[in-house]
RNA sequence: GUGGGUGUAGCUCAGCUGGUCAGAGCGCCAGGUUGUGGCCCUGGAGGUCGUGGGUUCAAGUCCCAUCACUCACCCCA
């Protein structure tokens, strides 16, 4: 027994207990609705994956891929990997199950753990929910302004509305290449004031300079090309008319030309929704469009565009920004006294549930003080009181706990009172 | 992986420069009310002072190590 005499859950795992958990089911419940409403079909993947999908889906060179997963090795010698991100199983099922051969564009949205091995901070955990949406064979940007008009829907529907959406575009690989080549040129002379990791990018992923916190870097790379000015003319007609659809749909959005992502497969359009409530991780939720994704997996040429948002953190954003609603009660608290009180009331409480009330017993033979006291803390409409005298005559005394009115009810009538709310 | 902060009762925290410092509030249980909640009063249960070493006559209190939590960097959801 190693270990277990401290008993806490893994670093950066957390349990979701009753209370809480009613808000996670709220989330789910509104996130469903909305995937449903724009034509989203659920798809459940494999909690773990070979490695090498992500390997290949989502870059060797990110930070994910190179020191984030949860990697072991199953008893038959096979890698395998706990999903950092759901876009990559997802395209894998798409393939396997031939969606590529069914009607287009596939639309598939998700909901479930991801794991990342990072240092735990606010808003950022080793096991982590995400709800995302990806959708598979079209290119039109009309595609692309659905995912973010989606996710803004269903953060206002939440309650939710300070964030703010960044939008780029990150060209392709037709246009990017030569866009790279010229900001490592532009960089080349200041490489070595930058900070350590920006050397590292300098080398390993250019584009991430863009986006460095530091002060001291962005002034080194303030006047730096732009990476919008820099796209070929078929992603700058695309950006133009996702720009139009946000216009259209009165989604308000700004421009962030240094917004680039950490994962390898986004083209095109990229964008994150950022909360003023959350602290250093401040990103909601975030996607873009990743046209080479499918082929890189071994499918046919086929765009895709894609959304992933953090559980936690629209959980956390919502908690800040609303006032602690106060959990509901129960319809009744079922007491009662002596040998006999106490059949009549196990009798009643069943038969009460049965009806579909939420209704609670006393199980440990305490004082009818105690019991009302209990019935108080659990906030019940009513209280269900069934004494020897009571149990004798195949009744019981309902107590409304607003009024403090109390009436006797025969057993058979106790339902009809109680479904009405009072007495 | 790097840096800062914190670890005392279920929760929030007091415990000054080492010597009744093992406490408070809330919560929980019971009683005050032989069968009746919220307010009030009384009593009770509950703590390896994160863990392991060390210094000292004496260590929540000082030192070292370690673990955990937390915030930030990094990265992202």
């Amino acid at each position: 027994m190693i270990g277990l005499a401290r008993l806490s859950a893994p670093r950066g795992t957390a349990d979701i207990m009753p209370q809480e958990a009613r808000r996670w089911q709220e989330l789910e419940r509104v996130a469903r609705q909305v995937f449903e409403a724009y034509g989203y079909g659920e798809v459940r993947t494999p909690i773990f994956e070979y490695t090498e999908l992500f390997q290949r889906g989502i870059g060797e060179a990110t930070d994910v891929v190179d020191k984030e997963m949860y990697t072991f090795r199953d008893r038959a010698d096979r890698s395998l990997t706990l999903r950092p991100e759901g876009t990559a199983g997802v395209v894998r099922a798409y393939l396997e199950h031939r969606l590529d051969g069914a009607a287009q564009p596939a639309k598939l949205y998700y909901l479930g753990p991801m794991f990342r091995y990072e240092r735990p901070q606010a808003g950022r955990a080793r096991q982590f929910h995400q709800l995302g949406a990806e959708c598979i064979g079209t290119s039109d940007p009309a595609a692309d302004v659905e995912m973010i008009g989606m996710l803004a829907g269903l953060l206002r529907r939440l309650g939710l509305d300070g964030f703010e959406v960044r939008l780029n575009s990150i060209g392709c690989p037709r246009c990017r290449p030569a866009y790279v080549a010229r900001l490592r040129e532009a960089v080349a002379s200041v490489v070595e004031q930058l900070c350590p990791s920006c050397r590292e990018r300098y080398h390993r992923s250019p584009l991430r300079l863009l986006d460095c916190k530091r002060e001291s870097c962005q002034r080194l790379t303030a006047g730096v090309p732009v990476l919008l000015d820099a796209l070929c003319d078929e992603c700058h007609g695309h950006f133009r008319q996702v720009r139009q659809h946000l216009d259209d749909l009165e989604i308000e959005y700004r421009l962030w030309p240094r917004l680039v992502r950490g994962l390898d497969y986004y083209t095109k359009t990229v964008f994150e929704l950022i909360s003023p409530d959350l602290g250093a991780q401040d990103a909601l939720g975030g996607g873009g469009r990743y046209d080479g994704l499918v082929e890189t997996l071994g499918g046919p040429p086929t765009p895709g565009v894609g959304f992933a948002a953090g559980m936690e953190r629209i959980l956390l954003a919502l908690a800040k920004s609303r006032p602690q609603e106060t959990a509901s009660g129960i319809d009744a608290f079922v007491a009662h006294h002596g040998a006999e009180g106490r059949r009549a009331a196990v009798r009643i409480a069943a038969r009460l549930r049965d009806a579909g009330l939420r209704v609670e017993i006393d199980y440990l033979n305490r004082s009818l003080r105690a019991q009302m006291k209990q019935a108080d803390r659990q906030r019940a409409r009513a209280v269900v009181i069934v004494g020897e005298d009571e149990a004798a005559r195949e009744a019981a005394r309902v107590r409304d706990m607003e009024t403090g009115r109390e009436q006797e009810v025969p057993e058979s009538n106790l339902l009809h009172v109680l479904a009405q709310g009072g007495n």
